[in-house]
DNA sequence: CATCATGTAACATACAAAGTTACATGAAAC
DNA sequence: GTTTCATGTAACTTTGTATGTTACATGATG
């Protein structure tokens, strides 16, 4: 798989749940975003620890939002995924004793923190409020978009 | 492999060679880098094609500095390696029907692209020269370094 | 108790970087 | 000219991680 898109899809699902009353189940979720239910409990699992969501089990169980929607920014979403690496680059070494790759790594460390601190900005800058109100103005005069006819 | 480190390595490589006149074989390279010299010429590849280094075959060959420090930034060692994406993350469909996803990609992708540039632009303010300047304080009185006391 | 849905472990797949092997190409030394 | 050295490159292996899948335990509802 090329990138991570766990935020991505994530903040997918939860924009949809945030269009209907719900709950969701990890099956109906799942085909909405065309992959596995379980891919599905993976990634809202670090949400539903943080109280973002809720999940029961049986009967008319599945996916509720629990959380107010204008007080989680995707940096939120991000950290509950368990905060994984933002750049797709690196240094060779951590901790390096030659001098000449501690110039390297302190150069670039500063640029990638730079990059990272500004990426964690803007992503905080954001909540999920804001996605549903960017979502109601691209959906115009449509009706509210039903999760069941993503099929299509 | 976590993360890609071929920038980190290829300045690493640049860095060395600059502190002595050259030339230096793939497997001299290699040993200081603790790699193999397929890598070592795999990375380089792009600089020769860019004129940054040259490289000669044969008995006293290797790879030769062919280019102004002063003049070549860490972005134009990017661009070099082929410009691999900086972001670990990126989104689930590049370019969805689902309206939801599109207002989930189009706020991704603000934070995306700002971070982006913003790495980009600090690996254009540093030149090799910069670096060759910041080593020049880490080694402090010491002698110059040498390539072959590496391995210790 | 049968059914539904989550929770999770375990395994399979896909992909890219890094490491390795093998050999062709060309330059210098003898 | 032949040997030796070094790059150029293709092909394959290894490794790490996200994603996809299967299987089954757990618990709630009807």
């Amino acid at each position: 798989m090329k990138r991570d898109s766990r935020l991505s899809g994530v903040l997918h699902v939860l924009l949809h749940m945030a269009q209907q009353p719900g709950p969701f189940t990890s099956e109906t979720l799942a085909k909405a975003m065309d992959t596995n239910p379980v891919v599905i409990r993976r990634i809202m699992a670090g949400l539903r620890e943080l109280g973002y969501v809720r999940s029961e089990k049986g009967h008319g169980g599945g996916w509720r939002l629990a959380c107010d929607l204008s007080k989680v920014t995707l940096r939120d979403v991000y950290a509950a995924l368990g905060s994984p690496s933002l750049l797709a680059m690196g240094n060779r070494t951590e901790s390096p004793g030659c001098l000449v790759e501690q110039a390297v790594n302190a150069a670039l460390d500063q640029a990638f923190h730079d990059a990272e601190a500004l990426l964690l900005s803007r992503l905080g800058e954001v909540t999920l409020a804001m996605l549903g109100e960017d979502l109601r103005k691209r959906l115009g005069s449509r009706k509210i978009h039903d999760i069941s006819a993503h099929r299509a």
